[in-house]
RNA sequence: GCCCCCAUCGUCUAGAGGCCUAGGAUACCAGGUUUUCAUCCUGGCGGCAGGGGUUCGAAUCCCCUUGGGGGUACCA
C-alpha cells in the first residue's frame, strides 16, 4: 500500500467550523504534495443530528476554498458508497465477524442503568467504565432478555489481560495507552447503526486510507480503533493528529471563546478571500521553511509536509487573518473586488441592481481607491459614503472652525478657480493640479490638505484627495467647495 | 477523579546540545512617504512557565510542579 490516500470525514451536523476546515486543508495539502488521493466521506451515523442540508454546506464551503476531492460523496469512486448511512450492511458484516470470533457481545443494559453505573463509579472515585456485566451472559439469559423486549447494543470485548497500545503518531511520536483505561465500548447502537469508533475503522480500511490526518481530539479514541483494526485483521494506517485551534481565551474555539466568527461560512460572508483563508489556516500548526509567510497555494503545497506540523495548540488570531486578507484584497484584480463588493454596496443602498457603463467605471474607481484600507470586503460600506451621499457636516461648528483659519478662504477660492478651468479629471491630472496650486499658495501642506479634505468629505481622514476629486468630478467638487466657502 | 497531549515575544512561529547577547510574522509604539486614516518603508518594544537534574555547555535531553487543552457517550 504505497499510494497516499487521505480522507476528510466530517459529520453533517452543523455549520463547518474553522478547526474542521483546517483538518480538511491539511489532508488536501498532503494529498496534493504526495500526489495522492483526497477523499470526502460523510460520517452521518448520528441520525438525530445529521442532515442533508449540512452535507451541502460542507461541499459548498470546500468548493469555495478550492479544496476539491478526488473520491467521495458527489465525486464517486470505486470504494464507495461514501456516506456512512449507506454502508450499514457493510458494518453489519464486520460486526458479525467480531461476534463470530467472540470479540464482541450483546449488552442489554439500559441508558438509565449505565448512568447509574457511572454515577456510582464517580462517587467511589473510580473511573466511569462499563463493568462488563453483560459480557458473559449465557444463551438462556440472553433469550430471556430478548423475550422481555430489551434492546441490545453490541460491545467490543477488550482483551482480558492488560495490554499496551502504542499509537505511532506522525506529529506526536509514540503515544502509549493502557487497555486498562478503556472499557468494553459500544460498536453498534441499539438501532443497528455503528458508532463512530467502529465505522471509522471499517471505512478507513475498506477505503484503503494510508494516512489518517485529523484533529487531536481524536487521539484518545485511537487506541480503541487500534484494537478494532487488530481484531479485524486490518493493517493499521499512519496517524497524524493535528493540534487544536483555540479561541482568544485559549479555550476551544467557539462562540464563547471571544471570536465573532467560528464558522467558515461567516468569514466567506464577510468578504474574506479564499486564498487568504487558506494561507492563514496553513500557518496554524505548520510553518514554511523560509521566512516569507504570504504564500500562494501552489507554494504551500510545494513546501508542505507532516514533518513540519507543530504539535502544540494554536490560537486563532483574527488580526493576522485581517492583515493577510487585506493584502490579498489589495493585490487582487480590481474587477474581482468590485464584483465581491457589489452585494454589500447594493444592500447598503449605494448602488442599483443595474449599472450603466459610466456608473460601473465610477464604481471601479471608488473600489480601487478604498480597497487599501479594507480588512475584508464587507467593510467597504464604511468607506464610501462620501462618494454617494449629499455632503453633510456632522459637526458644523468644527467645519466653520477649520474653514475660518487664516488663509483657508484663499486656499479654497484658489483651488476652486483652478479646478473650474481644469478639464482633465483623471486622478493623475488632479494630483498634478493640486501640487501646482499648493505651490502658488502662501500656506504649507497642513493648511491646504486638511481644510480641502474637510470641505470635500466632511472628514478628517480618508482616501487620497486627488482620487476623491477625480471621483466626485468637477460639478460636485465645485459644489462642495462652494458649500465650505459659504460658511466663512 | 482517571488517561492522553501541550508549554519560546500579547498572538502565529523558527529553533532537533555549542551557530542564540533566541530569528521571522502579526499586533503595538516612533519616524519617514512634503496633511490625515489606510497602504508602503525604516526603527523600536516584547519571549525560552517554575524548580531540580544530565553535560565542559540546555530554549533544546530527563524528572517534578504549575498552567492550558483534549478524552473518558447507544456524539463524531
Amino acid at each position: 500500500m504505497s499510494e497516499t490516500r487521505v480522507r476528510f470525514a466530517p459529520s453533517p451536523t452543523g455549520q463547518i467550523h474553522i478547526g474542521n476546515i483546517r483538518t480538511a486543508l491539511f489532508n488536501w495539502l498532503y494529498a496534493k504534495k504526495e500526489e495522492g488521493t483526497f477523499i470526502l466521506r460523510i460520517e452521518d451515523t448520528d441520525q438525530k443530528r445529521s442532515t442533508a442540508e449540512f452535507e451541502e454546506v460542507i461541499k459548498q464551503e470546500m468548493e469555495w476554498l478550492g479544496l476539491d476531492w478526488d473520491e467521495g460523496v458527489q465525486a464517486g469512486g470505486e470504494l464507495g458508497p461514501y456516506r456512512q448511512s449507506e454502508r450499514i450492511d457493510i458494518y453489519e458484516e464486520y460486526a458479525e465477524k467480531l461476534l463470530a470470533k467472540d470479540l464482541a457481545y450483546y449488552c442489554y443494559c439500559t441508558p438509565e442503568e449505565l448512568d447509574e453505573m457511572r454515577k456510582q463509579a464517580r462517587e467511589n472515585d473510580q473511573a466511569p467504565k462499563y463493568d462488563g456485566r453483560c459480557r458473559d451472559l449465557s444463551a438462556v439469559e440472553r433469550e430471556k432478555l430478548e423475550a422481555e423486549g430489551k434492546e441490545a447494543v453490541l460491545r467490543f470485548k477488550l482483551p482480558k489481560s492488560e495490554k499496551k497500545i502504542v499509537v505511532e503518531d506522525l506529529v506526536h511520536g509514540n503515544v502509549e495507552f493502557s487497555s486498562e483505561v478503556l472499557d468494553d465500548f459500544v460498536i453498534v447502537k441499539s438501532d443497528g447503526i455503528p458508532t463512530y469508533n467502529f465505522a471509522v475503522v471499517v471505512d478507513d480500511h475498506l477505503m484503503e486510507i494510508s494516512h489518517v490526518i485529523r484533529g487531536e481530539d481524536h487521539l484518545s479514541n485511537t487506541p480503541k480503533q487500534m484494537l478494532l483494526f487488530e481484531a479485524l485483521d486490518f493493517e493499521v494506517p499512519n496517524f497524524a493528529h493535528l493540534p487544536m485551534i483555540l479561541g482568544a481565551d485559549r479555550s476551544k474555539l467557539s462562540k464563547r471563546s471571544g471570536e465573532d466568527y467560528v464558522y467558515i461560512s461567516e468569514y466567506r460572508k464577510q468578504g474574506y478571500l479564499p486564498e487568504a483563508m487558506l494561507n492563514f489556516l496553513s500557518l496554524l500548526g505548520w510553518s514554511p521553511a523560509d521566512e516569507e509567510e504570504i504564500l500562494s497555494i501552489e507554494e504551500i503545497i510545494g513546501q508542505f509536509g507532516l514533518q513540519e506540523v507543530n504539535n502544540s495548540p494554536a490560537v486563532f488570531d483574527v488580526e493576522k487573518l485581517n492583515w493577510l486578507n487585506g493584502n490579498y484584497i489589495r493585490e487582487a484584480k480590481l474587477d474581482r473586488i468590485v464584483e465581491l463588493a457589489t452585494p454589500y454596496l447594493r444592500e447598503a443602498g449605494y448602488i442599483e441592481e443595474e449599472l450603466t457603463e459610466q456608473e460601473y467605471a465610477d464604481l471601479e474607481q471608488i473600489v480601487d481607491t478604498v480597497r487599501g484600507s479594507l480588512d475584508y470586503v464587507a467593510q467597504i460600506t464604511e468607506h464610501v459614503d462620501i462618494f454617494f451621499n449629499e455632503l453633510e457636516y456632522e459637526d458644523v461648528d468644527k467645519a466653520e472652525e477649520i474653514f475660518k483659519q487664516e488663509d483657508v478662504d484663499l486656499v479654497l477660492e484658489t483651488l476652486k478657480d483652478s479646478l473650474d478651468t481644469l478639464e482633465d479629471y483623471s486622478s493623475e491630472a488632479v494630483l498634478e493640479e493640486l501640487r501646482a496650486v499648493l505651490k502658488e499658495l502662501p500656506v504649507g501642506g497642513r493648511l491646504f490638505y486638511h481644510p480641502v479634505r474637510y470641505a470635500l468629505s466632511g472628514q478628517d481622514s480618508g482616501p487620497e484627495l486627488y482620487n476623491i476629486i477625480s471621483i466626485l468630478g468637477k460639478e460636485e467638487t465645485l459644489r462642495r467647495l462652494d458649500k465650505a466657502l459659504s460658511l466663512i
